[in-house]
DNA sequence: AATTTCTTTGAGACTCATTATCAATAAGGG
DNA sequence: CCCTTATTGATAATGAGTCTCAAAGAAATT
């Protein structure tokens, strides 16, 4: 989509820095799944297609994309953090099974009220939440 | 608490594992508190009273008494991991501040259940879950 | 166009938390 | 006390992520 490039191009203006070929490829890899990745994956995909980037380049435009809320990070408790694209998904939380590593997705609408109201109640302003279910899934079972 | 020392040698027991001096303290170091502390925190902390035990025996240890649900691991989102023992300590998530680190802990039962809920839905066995809330506290806004 | 200025990149060094290795030491049953 | 086996600690290795810095690329200025 047309629309996300130029999101990239509205929020690299916004933060004083250049658009370059690096980062609308990262960018793009990263909206060409709706999968799960960590940063090397998007790496070595990139590099399989032939894209000139480094390692240091992935990590460093994921976090101006995460900073920028186009990109959540995944904290999946093992391994590297996990990384997916924000645009046209709502937000939702993750269960994850501790033997195939399958990560599902889920949203209880009660449970992200009841988050906010803790938060209140100790006098923190909420920034981001982190839930994971960690279990074990059917067919692993 | 000598039901605490109890607790450890029978775990030791029933897991193969002989009950040594270095187990004993770093399980007496982690009761002493009930802050959340790393890895490192609790090897120095031992080291100060001149307790010889290395930093790999303090992971090993740990990783026995988390195994045996005697210590939670408790990934903060940032830095080393921390730990807290579960003795006589109900079930709690936390909300840890972006700014000071400071974390309490809070209780939502209504949270709890819709968690077992989500599970169910899934088909998955239900594991230990991760539920963080990341914002400023009082003091730091 | 040439020069100057400033940003970005990539290779690799580095950090930090944790795990693995393995020879020396300690536990515990007989 | 002896013998077998487990444990320990020093140190090396690992994995994920960050930092450094010289070279390459834009953009702005002459
Ligand atoms: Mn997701
Ligand atoms: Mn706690
Ligand atoms: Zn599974
Ligand atoms: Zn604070």
């Amino acid at each position: 989509m047309a629309n996300n490039l130029e999101k990239l191009k509205q929020v690299l203006v916004k933060e004083g820095l250049r658009f370059t070929c690096q980062r609308e490829e990262v960018w793009k890899e990263i909206l060409s799944s709706n999968e799960h990745r960590d940063a090397d994956e998007i790496y070595h995909s990139l590099r399989k297609k032939a894209v000139s980037v480094s390692r240091a380049t992935v990590y460093r435009t994921i976090d101006v994309l995460v900073k920028n809320n186009m990109v959540r990070k995944l904290d999946v408790g093992i391994g590297p953090n996990k990384f997916e694209h924000k645009m046209g998904i709502k937000h939702h939380d993750h269960i994850i099974c501790m033997k195939c590593g399958k990560i599902e997705e889920f949203v209880v609408n009660q449970i992200e009220k009841l988050q906010k109201k803790v938060a209140e109640e100790y006098g923190f302003k909420l920034g981001r939440h982190n839930l994971q279910l960690f279990g074990i899934c059917k067919d692993c079972q």
